[in-house]
RNA sequence: GGCUCCAUCGACUAAUGGAUAGGUCACCACCCUUUCACGGUGGCAGUACGGGUUCGAAUCCCGUUGGAGUCACCA
């Protein structure tokens, strides 16, 4: 919509009263907000459409599906569950594969006579308002992405309307608000073409032009089968807790489709210049969370020192630590920022920054502590004592002089010290390292791991 | 099972009917190096199969195979 300077609408289908969940709404909502995408139109900024929440709209639909009962492609229906449920299984053993709704043969409007469905609807008798699909049609509709799409009405179902609470299905409240909120194009995942006559059918019968449909190829798991919330732990929320945005963002919208041959990486402005309906792909893509880490790591890159102090603090202090300098966080986590792909992995990844009980790795302990590099570094905490200046630099010139005296490698002296002063094996440049822990914390272990060890 | 959609490296994808089928993730090797990374260079790896049309097919057509979606008083 945004490529055409179209607006962004949002409509809350609601209509499936058994699904009812407290707050999706507003979650829904928060999630859209934070993928970026901008609500022109909707239940909170109102509109000329209104209302924008079809639980509000339903005797507009119940009109039209009158409208419908009174020019004959509409019927009303009577069968209860276990009658439905016996057909399917009578279809099922006769004709296999036919599941659909036997109208000729069911207690409705067409069977029952006119008199009789009166009698029955002014008794209270439960009923849905079924679409009556015309014997013997192809149904034709043209999709953006799939070209032409034909479906004979013979495996169309004589699709219920209303349903016996008086709300309306997916159909035809899709079908009514899109023509009356001025929904040009239809954007909306494959699962949906196989019904998509059904809607055909809709704007044929009330003589409304139909909308162009554009249907997506499906978001697959690694297994190919459609991605849902059921089967993955997909819920955009999640995402929402540990990704940047724009990666996000940058990461779903190339999957589909893709508008150039050598890059990877772009903004949501050059996403919205860039895109074009008709060049997104027909076959479904898997969502792979590696690739998505990839992008992740790009655009921890790009962030400030700032903003990754920000994200930083907010995870340390959900994971229970006291409060620290923010301008030391924004170091702290400037300097990690090639090590990681997430700051929330920051506290795991370098607790010697927050903490002074430090768990050493006993394989790096092995390889690099023994009695000789004990007397190699003993004399060099006395060294370091002397340098006043804590800084890179200045630690690195000492330690470079020290070496030079001793007349041996840098390297001989660099991991027992990474691993007196934080006990891991990786991280991020040594005196950069030790620039930010301090002066006092930095001599104050590297003694207490000589005389303990 | 019926119907519909789909098919390029393991994954995401690029390629008016015309170059050695290109890029990215992942993986592997090497380089850089003060650890771990980042980065750099290189490598592995693909047009599902069989026909046809054409001077020429990843591309168009047919078939096969495979995969997916759908077949609710859910959306």
């Amino acid at each position: 919509a945004r490529h055409h300077g179209g607006k962004m609408i949002l409509r809350i289908e609601d209509t499936d009263r058994t699904r009812f969940v407290e707050n999706a709404q507003e979650n829904l909502i928060k999630m859209l907000e934070w993928a970026g995408v901008e609500i022109d139109e909707g239940p909170s900024q109102g509109g000329e459409a209104g209302p924008y929440v079809q639980s509000e709209r339903t005797e507009l639909y119940v009109k039209y599906a009158n409208e419908l009962l009174s020019s004959g492609k509409a019927y009303y229906a009577f069968d209860t569950a276990e009658e439905l449920d016996a057909m399917r299984k009578r279809l099922q053993e006769s004709k296999q594969g036919d599941y659909r709704y036997d109208r000729a043969n069911m207690r409705n409007s067409l069977t029952l006579g006119e008199e009789k469905t009166k009698e029955l609807i002014a008794n209270g008798e439960a009923h849905v308002i079924r679409m009556y699909v015309p014997e013997n049609t192809d149904i034709s509709f043209k999709d953006i992405i799939r070209g032409d799409v034909t479906i004979h009405s013979s495996e169309v179902d004589d699709q219920i309307l209303i349903k016996s609470d008086g709300f309306p299905t997916y159909h035809l409240a899709n079908v009514v608000d899109d023509h009356f909120m001025g929904i040009t194009h239809v954007i909306r995942g494959e699962e949906w073409l196989s019904s998509t006559p059904k809607h055909c059918l809709l704007y044929q019968a009330f003589g409304w032009e139909q909308p162009e449909f554009a249907h997506l190829p499906l978001l697959l798991n690694k297994n190919k089968t459609k991605l849902s919330k059921r089967d993955g732990s997909v819920a955009v929320e999640e995402f929402k807790e540990k990704y940047l945005r724009d990666a996000f963002v940058n990461f779903v919208a190339l999957l589909g489709w893709n508008p150039s041959a050598d890059r990877e990486i772009y903004s949501m402005q050059e996403l919205i210049d860039l895109f074009q309906l008709d060049k997104v792909n027909k076959a479904g893509a898997v969502f792979d969370m590696q690739k998505l880490d990839w992008f992740q790591f790009q655009y921890l890159q790009k962030l400030s020192p700032e903003e990754m102090g920000d994200i930083l603090k907010v995870e340390l202090e959900a994971q229970g630590y006291p409060s620290f300098d923010k301008e030391w966080l924004n170091k702290v986590a400037y300097c990690l920022r090639e090590r990681v792909h997430f700051i929330a992995e920051i506290p795991a990844f370098a607790p010697y920054f927050f903490t002074d009980n430090l768990e050493f790795e006993d394989e790096f302990m092995a390889k690099h502590w023994n009695e000789d590099k004990k007397a190699l570094i003993t004399p060099l905490v006395d060294e370091y004592r002397k340098v006043s200046e804590w800084k890179h630099d200045p630690l690195n010139a000492a330690t470079k002089a020290y070496c030079e005296a001793k007349g041996i490698k840098m390297k001989e002296i660099m991991n027992p010290l990474r691993l007196m002063l934080t006990g891991k094996s990786g991280g991020a440049s040594m005196f950069g390292t030790m620039e930010l822990i301090g002066k006092d914390k930095c001599l104050e272990r590297m003694s207490s791991f000589i005389a303990q060890r």
